[in-house]
DNA sequence: CTATCACATAGACGCTTATCAATGTGAGGT
DNA sequence: ACCTCACATTGATAAGCGTCTATGTGATAG
């Protein structure tokens, strides 16, 4: 995973909302209608969120006639963890005049 | 870890230059100056990033005479690790009169 | 074909954020 | 005391983001 993909990931879980959506997605697979009950957003708001969550993959849709089902995507995140993995706190370096 | 607490660390990783800075650190402590050669941006914007960075808790810093040396903390990202843990791909559930 | 339902898109508005130049601060050095 | 160095703060500006209303789209029902 590139910096470009987490930093998309990143964005898209710095929101309440967002946050909350995929608490609510944990549960398992949920379509807008069910998601918007959740919230006090409007409509157009919640698709916004929506796309972003998309975007960044950690979310897939689902078209089913009307409706659309949304579903966390465990490569997503999986990935996503294994980059966070990446940052460790390490050993102190020398660094300018101080050591 | 509150939702208010990720999504603070969530927005401080949402930047590009950010994740860079993490990335540094990762190699150890470094000091301001150090962490400024890295890249092109002025001296203020990067005090601007440590300050977020700091403040929600994803580097420390530590002042020795005129240099301020920052350091990744390894307890708010393995909180952070563990937070996102919360989050899973589950099963589908019956959602409206599509199922 | 027309109407309705579920959701997406467009455009507008206010708020936040990233960035910079200018200035402040606090520790050392002379 | 004065100056310099390392970093923080302030104020301004432009870009981005979350939210809304209004409208578009694509599927289903009558």
């Amino acid at each position: 995973m590139s910096d470009m993909d987490a930093a998309l990931i990143c964005k898209a879980l710095g929101d309440a909302n967002r946050l909350k959506i995929l608490r609510l997605l944990s549960g398992g697979e949920k379509c807008a209608c069910k998601l918007l009950e959740a919230f006090d957003i409007s409509q157009p708001t919640l698709s916004h969120h929506m796309k972003i969550l998309c975007d960044c993959g950690l979310v897939c849709a689902r078209r089913e006639g009307k409706w659309t089902h949304y579903s966390l995507c465990g490569e997503t995140l999986e990935a996503f963890r294994t980059f966070l993995s990446g940052f460790s706190a390490g050993e102190k370096e020398e660094c300018c005049q101080c050591q």
